[in-house]
RNA sequence: GAGGGAGUGGCGGAAUUGGCAGACGCGCCGGAUUUAAAAUCCGGCGGCCUUCACCGGCCGUGCGGGUUCGAUCCCCGCCUCCCUCACCA
């Protein structure tokens, strides 16, 4: 029989489970290695091939570390919570937990069927109520610190989906899983204090090997900015009176208005302090507190009218017109605490309430948006800033212009502004200094008035962590009469999910565990009196938050994790999944991570060493013109090759494009059917030779055909199937001799075979590892005979990427332990050097020949060589060579 | 609009401290084998020109310049595509 996988791939995957061939413990005898996966949600339809595109790229590495001596920890689970679980419940009348244990069954089925080197006695899922008790552990340690607080905050409601979003999970006023709309609304909400570990989680991004884009985006996320802030004082009559107002040192973030209502201030953020006297006009966001109070009568009705605007406009998308720039004055001026002049107070959505103070001094001369803004009613430009001159012979855009110059006037603020660093202008004090110079004068003179101080701000906001949903972590506290929330006491873990009939919210709009009533209702354990539980639940990144910490420990009981075992095994040394993840989950991790480490409880700063981004598999798919998608094994090509697509019943002509595979788009792929019809070795290795690991690829059938015929023909190697038989008959050609003098140069190339896999396992480059074994392959193809020392090493080298394979061959060659626990194949690197080099030979650039020279030979040799060439000769046409260049073992260029 | 990444045969992709561009695979063409087919094995395949054929020649890594003996790789200026963020003061 020819190389059959089903014949061997069951065999093997069930001796590893039944050997617990990768269960691993604690051995501080070996180095550890611990590789994961983004653990994914077992969804309804279960896998595609895009999921195993990263689980097999963590198996490889997985089974090569075990193959190099590592103790490799390399586990799989469930993050099993969440919403689609919950609706499915809904729909069927099952309860989640049913629906989950049914999907999570399927997925590890599927999972199990390619053969991966999981630890499968350490599978956790975010679900299993000795799991969750421990999420709610270390929520409360996150309580006790202040870290997790309730707020009544504008939340993002689905009502669709009958609970809030985070942020995150917005996009366009809309959820960005589902597309139903979101409105807002305040709630009474549960909040995690990230923003306290802005600054670590911004900075300990530098000693990470992350993909710098990733670790970009999570920079821009969290969104530093230095300036300073700046405290301006509201003259109120709504006329501008040149009298400078009594400063208010400190005064609040949002603005605060006097008991006699005789002067108000408020209190701006900016980058740039040092423009300070080319602020002409402040801002206000339309929510904030302070527009109420301020705007004059005449001004009222046109500020109300568009306050209302705004906040309208705020729920819709308001990408939309982000480049016209509206807004309203509110009749009243401030004091610019730099020039002492009265300038007027707008009120624009074009300033947010979220970010900094919500309030803004308007430098248009020197900012893009208030200069638009300015042009658009009008408003004062002056320039505060010109630039440097240039130095000379530099070319150089308009702006950069002004070598020699003295004035001020080689910008021209009213036109475009100037937005670069350069030498403060009009601007009393400040004169001459550069923008970094003048930055830190006016912070200092800020503080020394008593006017502001410098202050760092983030984007980042707190991490709104309650939904309103049933399949999620119950918090547990009690909410007491006199309004405190108390935590559940540790040793009542876990607080346990009611069962209710109902997965829906209350008809008067609580969450789903408001119906569990005599749940809810409870007394507090320490006093006896009566308290009442939260019906919020967690947010489904709350499990994803430390599972990785869990598998290092799954069956503890007595605590999350050991000291022992987070000593040994933490950090995760590589981490892979999808790109999706970059600012969620990867960012909530990273903080709990933190707050479990100042609590003493994991003793690394970052959990996640280091992460790679597997790209996402896309695949054809077909689309009449109406729309209507239909599924590749209905479609044909209406000639070969003609790229032309037609339906075959109907006949009716389809395009074809590539897409992300979806279901609606019929174009998923299911791994079961490729296992089906290549087996998981093909599956596998199709996976890895697609195309670099972080990058897409596009799923094709005939590729995984290739890969099938190349494990054909490393089997054919061994084993060969005689006519008519049914049986394999051990390769005759295999000889046990030494390697003879004719196979000197094959032996090399294992050699370098070996040399090559290795290095590119290290950096992660399956495809052209590969690529590498299959040139190994063809060239033993065909040989008479065949050495076992040229053989032996094969198996080893393929067998982190087709195990089953591997194990199989393995064995025949009469080993009586596993493949996966020999060691990786050493190289010998003398034999990875050729005696003799093939050198070209250019003539003026061109190659003209090629000669081969010995890896000893000198620079005369070469230039000898090359100059004997007939071929060399000729391109040189009888003129004598100017000068010979020769790089020795790389190229010789003669040039005349 | 800002930031990041990428453009190489019919296709996926190799190759860069600057040294023979196109490894490997898909696809296609031809041959062997076969009653035939499948499978397998062998050979060929960047474009243009020249040639009966061999042998040759020119062009070619998105476009235009530059540096260099030599550029897919470095520099300058563009174009296109992808991703992320999107009035963040």
């Amino acid at each position: 029989m020819p190389y059959d996988p089903h014949a061997i791939e069951p065999k093997w995957q069930e001796r590893w489970l039944r050997e617990k061939t990768f269960s691993v413990q604690v051995d501080r005898s070996k180095p550890k290695y611990y590789v994961l996966d983004m653990f994914p949600y077992p969804s309804g339809s279960g896998l595609h091939v895009g999921h195993p595109k990263g689980y097999t790229a963590t198996d490889v590495i997985s089974r090569w570390k075990r193959m190099q001596g590592f103790n490799v920890l390399h586990p799989m689970g469930w993050d099993a919570f969440g919403l689609p679980a919950e609706r499915a419940a809904v729909r069927e009348n099952l309860h989640p937990a049913v629906i989950t244990k049914r999907n999570v069954d399927n997925f590890r089925k599927q999972i199990q069927r390619l053969g991966f080197a999981y630890d499968w006695e350490r599978e956790v899922s975010t679900t299993d109520v000795e799991y969750y008790k421990w999420t709610q552990w270390i929520f409360l340690k996150l309580f006790e610190k202040g870290l997790a607080y309730q707020a009544q905050v504008a939340v993002n409601w689905c009502p669709a989906l009958g609970t809030v979003l985070a942020n995150e999970e917005v996009q366009d006023g809309k959820y960005v899983e589902t597309g139903d709309p979101v409105e807002k609304r305040s709630m009474r909400q549960w909040m995690m204090k990230i923003t306290a570990y802005a600054e670590r989680l911004i900075s300990d991004l530098d000693g990470l090997d992350w993909p710098e884009s990733l670790k970009e985006m999570q920079r821009h996320w969290i969104g530093k900015s230095c300036g300073a802030e700046a405290t301006f004082t509201v003259q109120s009559g709504g006329k501008p009176s040149g009298a400078p107002a009594s400063a208010m040192p400190g005064a609040a973030v949002g603005g605060s208005v006097s008991a006699a209502n005789a002067t108000a201030s408020f209190t701006v953020f900016t980058t740039r302090p040092d423009t300070l006297f080319g602020a002409t006009y402040c801002v206000l966001a339309p929510e904030h507190p302070l527009v109420a109070s301020i705007t004059a009568s005449p001004q009222r009705a046109a500020v109300d009218a568009y306050v209302t605007a705004a906040k309208n406009k705020a729920e819709r998308d308001r990408m939309a017109d982000s480049k016209e720039k509206t807004g309203a004055f509110t009749g009243a001026f401030a004091i610019n605490p730099a020039t002492g002049k009265p300038i007027p107070i707008w009120v624009a959505d074009y300033v947010l309430l979220g970010y900094g103070t919500g309030a803004i001094m308007a430098v248009p001369g020197h900012d893009v948006r208030d200069h638009a803004f300015a042009k658009a009613f009008g408003l004062p430009i002056v320039q505060v800033v010109k630039p440097v001159a240039s130095p000379a012979g530099s070319g150089g855009s308009a702006n950069d212009v002004g070598a020699g110059g003295t004035s001020a006037a080689i910008v021209d603020v009213q036109q475009a502004a100037f937005c670069a660093d350069g030498v403060a202008v009009n601007s009393g004090f400040l004169d001459g200094k550069s923008t970094a110079d003048a930055t830190t004068a006016m912070t200092q003179w800020l503080e020394q008035q008593g006017l502001g101080r410098a202050r760092v701000q983030y984007k980042l906001r707190d991490w709104l962590f309650s939904r309103q949903r049933y399949w999620g972590e119950p918090f547990p506290v009690l909410h007491l009469e006199d309004g405190t929330t108390v935590p559940v006491p540790y040793d009542q873990l876990p607080l346990l999910l009611p069962p209710i009939d109902e997965y829906k919210p209350t008809a008067d709009g609580q969450p789903p565990l408001a119906r569990a009533t005599e749940w809810v209702k409870t007394t507090d354990p320490r006093t006896g009196k009566p308290a009442l539980r939260e019906t919020n639940t967690m947010p489904q990144w709350a499990g994803s938050c430390w599972y990785y910490l869990r598998f290092i420990d799954p069956k503890n009981i007595t605590a999350p994790w050991s000291k022992e075992a987070e000593s040994y095994w933490m950090p995760v040394d590589l981490y892979v999944g999808g790109v999706e993840h970059a600012v969620l989950h990867l960012l909530y991790a990273r903080f709990w991570h933190k707050v479990l480490f100042d609590l003493g409880l994991v003793t690394t700063k970052e959990p996640f060493q280091k992460l790679r981004n597997q790209g996402m598999i896309v695949a054809a798919s077909f689309q009449e013109a109406s729309g209507k998608y239909h599924y590749p094994e209905d479609v044909e090509e209406t000639a070969p090759g003609s790229g032309q697509w037609r339906v075959k019943a109907s006949g009716v002509a389809v395009s074809t494009q590539i897409e992300k595979m979806s279901k609606s788009r019929y174009n998923v792929v299911n791994p079961d059917d490729v296992v089906r019809d290549y087996g998981a070795d093909s599956m596998r290795l199709y996976e890895c030779f697609i195309g670099p690991m972080e990058s897409g690829g596009v799923w094709q059938t005939n590729g995984v055909e290739g890969v099938y015929r190349f494990l054909e023909r490393a089997w054919r190697l061994f084993f060969i199937t005689p006519k008519g038989a049914t049986t394999d008959l051990w390769n005759p050609a295999i000889v046990d001799r030494a390697i003879g003098p004719d196979e000197k140069e094959i032996e090399k190339l294992l050699h370098k075979t070996i040399q090559k896999v290795t290095a590119d396992l290290a950096v992660l480059g399956f495809n052209t590892a590969i690529s590498q074994m299959m040139v190994y392959v063809n060239a033993l193809t065909g040989r008479e005979t065949l050495p076992r020392a040229l053989l032996e090493p094969l198996p080893r080298l393929l067998s982190p990427f087709a195990p089953h394979l591997a194990e199989e061959v393995w064995a025949a060659l009469g080993n009586k332990t596993l493949i996966a626990d020999a060691p990786w194949p050493a190289f010998d690197p003398a034999l990875c050097v050729d005696d003799e080099l093939e050198i070209a030979v250019q003539v003026n650039g061109k190659v003209r020949d090629t000669i081969k020279v010995l890896i000893t030979a000198d620079q005369a040799v070469y230039q000898r060589l090359a100059l004997a060439s007939e071929k060399v000769q000729r391109a040189m046409e009888g003129k004598p060579a100017k000068k010979v260049i020769v790089v020795p073992k790389k190229i010789v260029n003669v040039i005349v």
